[in-house]
DNA sequence: ATAATTTATTTGTGATCACAAAATAAATTT
DNA sequence: AAATTTATTTTGTGATCACAAATAAATTAT
């Protein structure tokens, strides 16, 4: 018998739609940017066919909307509608989090530091999308230890549809100060407090949406 | 100036989609069975095209997966999985219910208890797809009144994940009783009790997924 | 019989095209 | 100068095809 383990390279699209992706949650794209079928296709040097499934695919996951006429971009948060997001991410994250918890140890700790410092210094260096990524990095490297991928998964599609509206926020009020309660979450973590970690958890992320709309 | 307001009619595959979606939801595909381009655009007798589109966006949403090998199928749920999707219905409806509840009123309270009828049938006639369509109907039409479209849309997405798995479990246990603590949800509406309806859609959420796993 | 191999069939991917609707630009009229 | 009309371009939708990979069926060899 012949076993083959090839690998099935990832198709055209997966290639295309993981680069769109993460330029659309790191607010690459600015809110209402459009994106055209044959736009895209050209910029990867594709046909339409690939190009208009990761539209799709993007669509329904909510990080395009489509328009009536059946156009696509970005999408522009209401205020009422960014803040429902963010109170998802509240109430998600938190739990999450604290699923994390029992499975968080010094190395991960150690390593969120590690994170933590990169954003320091996208803030001395005023790089909003280096910032938004360490952020994110920092949330996703102690929820992937939740192993609730459900979970995360709509988590992660809540950063998708808040990206691009994050993005001219901060260009906004500039990136002014390194995430405060970073630190209480690392403490929280230390001291496997779980009621704490849920508090600073729920505190970083509605603070940080405070900080940025008033 | 000359306002035409032309409905644009909804595109072929919007009609296949939601066709589609609520079969899932329902429970009307069981978990595993398999889904193909051709024979879906058969089905409704349109090309492989739109019948590609339906599929990706079914499985970018959850609703079917997609095997290494690129092929699609209903998702068969680990009980992990199906766990974790409950303990996130579990967290979201009774916080979309407490944003329903201020706007809950007579009319409303009218129609779910007629909805709740309804319920009551179909556990006579042991029409498991009645069943979990009026009672997820009678969760929707509550939450609708939260006015929080992006919650919503999060609390359909995992009703649609664990829709093929429910039906299955509805078929092994047979469809024994009316859920019981809807009489209570109804109760803290009237009495405008948040804590109560919390208690109770959390309770009619995780009760109803032990009594079909024992 | 059972396993291995070969053959036939089914399937998703990506490309190309025609078409109609929509958005934009240009021209015309008011 | 503004509003309307016309022409042009851009855009998404759906259909059809070739192709390679994966699956199923048939055949051969052990």
């Amino acid at each position: 018998m012949v076993i083959d383990l090839k690998i099935s390279e990832p198709s055209l699209q997966d290639k295309i739609y993981r680069e769109l992706r993460q330029k659309i949650m790191l607010g690459d794209l600015r809110p209402g940017h459009s994106l055209t079928l044959r736009g895209l296709a050209q910029l990867y040097d594709v046909s339409m066919t690939p190009a208009r499934e990761v539209l799709r695919r993007l669509a329904a996951e909510g990080a395009l909307i489509v328009t009536n006429t059946g156009r696509f971009m970005t999408p522009i948060l209401s205020n009422d509608r960014l803040e429902e997001l963010n109170a998802l991410r509240g109430l998600l994250e938190p739990e999450i989090a604290a699923r994390a918890l029992p499975r968080a140890h010094l190395a991960l700790i150690d390593r969120m530091q590690l994170i933590n410092s990169r954003i320091a210094q996208a803030v001395i260096q005023k790089e909003p999308i280096s910032y938004v990524q360490a952020n994110l990095e920092f949330h996703r490297s102690l929820y992937l230890r939740a192993q609730a991928p459900a979970m995360l998964a709509l988590v992660e599609n809540i950063w998708l549809q808040i990206g691009p509206t994050m993005r001219v926020l901060y260009e906004k009020i500039g990136v002014l100060e390194t995430p405060k309660y970073h630190v209480s979450i690392l403490a929280a973590l230390k001291s496997s407090d779980e009621q704490k970690l849920r508090l600073m958890i729920q505190t970083d992320v509605t603070n940080g949406l405070r900080m940025l709309t008033r």
